[in-house]
DNA sequence: CTCAGTATTTACTTTTATCGCACAAAATGT
DNA sequence: ACATTTTGTGCGATAAAAGTAAATACTGAG
């Protein structure tokens, strides 16, 4: 597939500015790019002019402000995207079907979508926040991540299965499974997400935990590199 | 100054997709940039290559990860951090409270939390720019750095007394209250932030003022390195 | 299943934007 | 004051991108 070297050195030098804590002079960025340091100079003035970087008074480069602009319209987009899906799974479940991010040492509703039918529901409010080691979605999260020694069995276990499982954790009567959201199958540090669905106790957890892993699995395929 | 076509097109391409919050086709993306649809296409290869954007099932052009692992960069831990004090900050003070950030001749606002209560409130777009010379933010991070000839009787006044007052200076009827962010009591070079508080012009200053300077000092600790 | 219409990719020619040398300017050190 | 490093800028050659068109995949209708 073909592709333009200019951009793709631009986007290059964003992410090696992203990676230094203190930004790059000029001079390193040209060097780690592997090219002139004209070229460098015109890059950094594109990217500058974007506010996608923006200079020290010692004429270092660092990220702008432009990189932020663009990151809050990440979450809405995947928001819009994921809401189908998860109606979908909220549907064939017959229970909540939620996103949750990792936000910090939470975890954080970011869509929420509940069946259409059936007497009861249980609510998920958007945005509502619980401890990230403590319920199905942050569990899950949890058990995307690399192994920690300090691992709860919780997640022991839901890393082995795929899916986490719990009941009443956050609310007495109420049964969560979810899936970490794996992009390349690996956890991204900076996005952190599981899919689940919450339900009472009549919840059937295999089907329920089937639908959960292919629904992480087609998210995951948006996230993909 | 020199800039790069083929980056300037891309970065154009990045805020067309994310300024649509369900994506944009390829034909739109082409028409929104003047450039033929074959050049959308090796432009959203690149970017899609790089993770910066990623496409729906539709084919529809949305933000990818990439732009998040860069945004993860802007101020690691001042932003996860900056959330509940913010949001703390705007429960107390009934107003809506912000970080600003200094991006060359202008200011941006990196953070932003509305209270939860109250009739009315004040939004406050993250990522939207004002002259730095104008506004409680600005001010107050012009009185963060050290002191220049020409600086105006306003930065004089708000170096003074550790915060800036400005009211209907950006907006009739606002009244805002701002104090810098100063690591080592210093403005870092890299990093020229104030945080404050916008509300209509039944603002309490003297109540904020105190809660505005408090939650500078407590932010300024963590960006402390 | 075929077909029309659309979306996407490919092949190729033309044009021009980019490259990278070389040089200017500014900053820094001696 | 002079040397030296660092930062920034014209300019012609050329590789890279633009532009055109045509091939190929994909969609849904009938």
């Amino acid at each position: 597939m073909a592709t333009l070297q200019t951009l793709d050195r631009g986007i290059s030098a964003l992410q090696i500015i992203a990676a230094r804590r203190d930004g790059v002079g000029v001079a390193t960025l040209a060097e780690e790019l592997g090219v002139d340091r004209a070229i460098a100079y015109r890059i950094a003035a594109t990217l500058e002019e974007r506010a996608l970087i923006s200079r020290t008074a010692g004429g270092r480069l660092i990220l702008g402000v432009g990189v932020l602009e663009l990151a809050t319209q990440f979450g809405p987009q995947l928001r819009i995207i994921a809401q189908p899906i998860l109606s979908d799974l909220a549907r064939r479940t017959s229970a909540t079907a939620f996103i949750s991010v990792a936000s910090g040492e939470e975890c954080a509703a970011l869509s929420v979508a509940e069946p259409d039918e059936g007497l009861l529901r249980v609510g998920y409010r958007v945005g509502s926040r619980h401890p990230i080691d403590r319920g199905a979605a942050g569990i899950a999260i949890l058990a995307g991540r690399k192994e920690l020694p300090d691992d709860s069995d919780a997640v022991k276990e839901s890393r082995r299965l795929g899916f986490s499982v719990t009941r009443g954790e956050l609310q007495p009567g109420a049964v969560g499974v979810a899936s970490p959201i794996l992009p390349d199958g690996r956890q991204v540090a900076s996005f952190e997400a599981s899919v689940g669905v919450v339900a009472m106790e009549d919840l059937d957890v295999d089907t329920a935990s089937v639908a959960v892993v292919a629904c992480a699995k087609e998210l995951a395929s948006f996230v993909n590199r």
